[in-house]
DNA sequence: GCCAACGTTGGC
DNA sequence: GCCAACGTTGGC
């Protein structure tokens, strides 16, 4: 079992929208470390901390899962979508995604001022300058420390 | 809306 | 293969 955090602006897609979907296809990724997590290392059940970016505050929101084994991202071969990536053959797709799962929304987002001023996440990719990492993995003993409390 | 930090692209 | 230019991310 595995531990990420996968960021989605909530203005574009948020943890609400995911509670009422209850899954999703995690599509538009167009980088290639995220890419790789999800393709290479992301196994279903693995759980996931949905973050809000570019939001008010940012921070994390709740909990989601994979939902499944990775497969080439469909909106990249659609000329009509945003993430078109005419690079991105069928017969060797360059995009992958993920379906993620709802699990649970938390009262409150955990904002990420707050994550910062937390003991024991030292290393936390999330925390790095300049990380914009948009599916990450997390340490265990950072899940841990992220969900003590059951911030249900 | 600003801008720093990145990743990608393309000329050479 | 270098690196400048450009585009994007995402906190503030």
């Amino acid at each position: 079992m595995k531990y990420w955090l996968m960021k989605s602006e909530p203005d574009v897609y948020s943890i609400d929208d995911l509670a009422h979907d209850g899954k999703t296809m995690w599509d538009g990724v167009r980088n290639y470390q995220a890419r790789n997590f999800m393709r290479d290392q992301m196994q279903t059940g693995d759980l996931v901390f949905f973050y809000h970016s570019n939001a008010e505050p940012s921070g994390i929101a709740g909990i989601a899962k994979v939902a499944g084994k990775s497969y080439p991202d469909p909106t990249a071969f659609d000329k009509k979508d945003v993430h078109f990536d005419p690079k991105s053959k069928k017969e060797a797709p360059t995009w992958y995604l993920v379906d993620v799962a709802f699990v649970q929304k938390w009262k409150q987002v955990l904002a990420l001022e707050e994550i910062k001023k937390i003991k024991g996440l030292e290393g936390m990719l999330l925390l790095q300058k300049g990380s914009r990492l948009s599916v990450q993995p997390v340490l265990e003993k950072h899940w841990k420390i992220l969900t003590r409390g059951g911030r249900v």
